[in-house]
DNA sequence: TATAAGATTTACT
DNA sequence: GTAAATCTTATAT
């Protein structure tokens, strides 16, 4: 019934979160969460670099009851709760003590689109799981799996889908402007699908 | 102790 | 285009 996949041939204990991040795109993210499975390909994500990044959480050191799952081992799941009422949910990598994270900004759903739609209140599919917390709530995803490791029973990567390079921009970061000249870093990668 | 703003989304004017 | 939803953290009294 729970299929696994541990066969991610990603790195993620490199120390290299921007190739991290371009690298994302296309893997499959699969949830079984509150019984259900749901998957949707990786489409968008953005690197925060640790201690040297004015946008990370982490920055300059610090070190809270929210941040501190980041200075793990990388390859496993940094869930947060922003604005009062959404989650956002990163993959946390690199070694451990080296907090850096990638936030996952959308999703291409494919399995449990059923599920997906009764959570997102019956939006149409391209309104799925299109932003950072609407992704959360498509798959499931909220403080109970902070902390969970990326290739477990309840998160896991699957295969990744070839995509044309050239169809991969990046760009600087969303809602950052805070973190002064890090605001303008190209950190964000985006896969701009052709067909739409 | 109080205040402000945030790695956002939604509904309404 | 603007506002409201209202938890966590940081900074200022």
């Amino acid at each position: 019934m729970v299929m696994i996949s541990n066969e991610s041939p990603i790195d993620l204990l490199s120390e290299d979160v921007l190739h991290l991040a371009r690298e994302l795109i296309g893997y499959e993210l699969h949830t079984f969460i509150h019984g259900r499975h749901c998957s949707g390909i990786i489409s968008e994500t953005e690197a925060y670099a640790g201690v040297h990044d004015r946008a990370s959480h982490a920055w300059g050191g610090r070190r809270t009851e929210r941040t501190k799952v980041m200075y793990k081992k990388g390859g496993i799941a940094y869930v947060y709760f922003t604005y009062g009422m959404h989650y956002l949910f990163n993959i946390v990598t690199g070694p451990e003590e080296v907090p850096h994270a990638i936030l996952i900004r959308a999703i291409w759903p494919q399995i449990g689109l059923e599920i997906m739609q009764q959570r997102r209140k019956n939006k149409p599919f391209q309104l799925l799981a299109n932003g950072p917390a609407k992704l959360c709530q498509a798959m499931g995803i909220d403080l109970q799996q902070n902390g969970v490791e990326i290739g477990s029973s309840i998160i896991w990567l699957g295969r990744k889908h070839v995509i044309e390079p050239a169809n991969i921009i990046a760009g600087p970061r969303v809602g950052v402007d805070y973190a002064g000249e890090d605001a303008l870093l190209p950190y964000r990668f985006v896969w701009v699908n052709p067909s739409l």
